[in-house]
DNA sequence: TTTTGTGAACGTGTTCACAGCG
DNA sequence: CGCTGTGAACACGTTCACAAAA
């Protein structure tokens, strides 16, 4: 299989939400251009996404909702279950547990550590906080998702404690760059970043007075209503 | 000007925070490969993002760390401060606004929102809780940027009421496309695609088993750990 | 000699447009 | 006729490579 691009695995994620609702609608059969239309972007688009994985639909009546969301279900893998390790039992970290939806695709936070004593012991959400020094050992738990909900300045050490306690993919919220061996998955969430681009842009159209609101819909940018 | 790419922008505000942590490391002056190096990218990229917006260097030196900080810092938009109203006080609404890093940016929470009768009134932080019904009658405040901090269902909805309100930019934490008109900028932060994306990444290299680690490092993938 | 700034080459994702099938 | 699946055209971001400057 060819190599799949970043953008269109994060768009299967969107389709594979859109699908649950159709479903929930009722709907049997979606076309791609009303698939797209949800999602605010070009039917071929779709069809190009989900023509990397195969043939999923059929000409002149669209895709099965109910089959395509299994086959999206699939490709992703969220048809088994992940051992996440939650490190950083702060706001972040109880926002994360605390997220039904989190446990809901599969994703089973087995373990919560964190470094401070006064935490350590306590439980949240159902999980006992462990010590984060007894991190590095726990490679016999199988986990396979890391999460780093810490502050910057212990991110990469924590980075360092998954990969020794051998997990596959890690999920760093900490706002700052961190270094994983190639055969670990890195995937951030960044909302300093998201803030301060947001702040770019406006400082820009307020420069560019009024103006055309611009079509910049590259990514996640604003887009009109559509009906 | 010329249109600038969103990644240039977001690579911007990581040059940013790295500039930082250098200018407190006491160094004066940095080169595009030492900048470059901290983020696992190239020099020319470095280079290539900075010149969109003029020449900050000095060849054979390289940037002085104090003043290509400051030039960013107006670049971004980060010279001033932005009036945000947050919509949703649940855990991530909590998180955000326990969020230190925030105010110090510039970004002032100056209202918080929520439609549960039990919160109104209540404070968070410092700040008082509102009914989210009034939401649209406030476009006297002054609100640069809306923040979507509520369930999915209620997401499109809020977005309205927050450009009623008259705001130029929202930051949205539901993972859902929300649409907003053309003038309005959108930025989502959705943890459930990038756990899902993580999903397929290690669904991915469990079926090429053990095979190479394969160097796709595109966007925010992992990349070996540099020196 | 070092390092910037930048056109040009390159690679990759998106859109087009239509053949193919239902 | 409607809609998918896809090669080809296109657009755009990244990397190369080098002239220019310190």
């Amino acid at each position: 299989m060819a190599r799949i691009s970043d953008s269109t695995v994060r768009r299967l994620s969107h389709y594979y939400r859109v699908l649950e609702e159709v479903q929930a609608e009722g709907r049997r059969m979606i076309s791609s251009r009303r698939l797209a239309e949800r999602e605010g972007i070009t039917s071929a688009q779709v069809r190009k996404d989900l023509s990397y994985f195969g043939s999923f639909g059929r000409r002149g009546l669209g895709y099965n909702v109910a089959h395509l969301r299994e086959e999206i279900r699939a490709i992703l893998g969220l048809d088994r279950r992940w051992r996440v390790a939650l490190v950083g039992a702060g706001h972040v970290g109880s926002a994360l547990l605390a997220y039904r939806g989190f446990a809901a695709q599969g994703f089973d936070v087995v373990a919560v550590y964190d470094r401070d004593p006064a935490r350590i012991g306590q439980k949240l959400s159902g999980v006992a906080i462990q010590d984060v020094a007894s991190l590095p050992a726990a490679a016999g738990q199988g986990f396979d998702i890391g999460v780093i909900a810490t502050p910057v300045r212990a991110a990469q050490e924590v980075a360092d404690a998954l990969v020794t306690a051998g997990v596959r993919g890690i999920l760093n919220f900490a706002p700052r760059k961190i270094f994983v061996p190639a055969q670990v998955t890195l995937r951030n969430v960044d909302m300093t970043v998201e803030l301060e681009t947001l702040s770019f842009a406006l400082h820009q159209t307020r420069r560019r007075r009024g103006g055309r609101g611009e079509g910049r819909d590259r990514g996640s940018a604003s887009r009109t209503r559509g009906q």
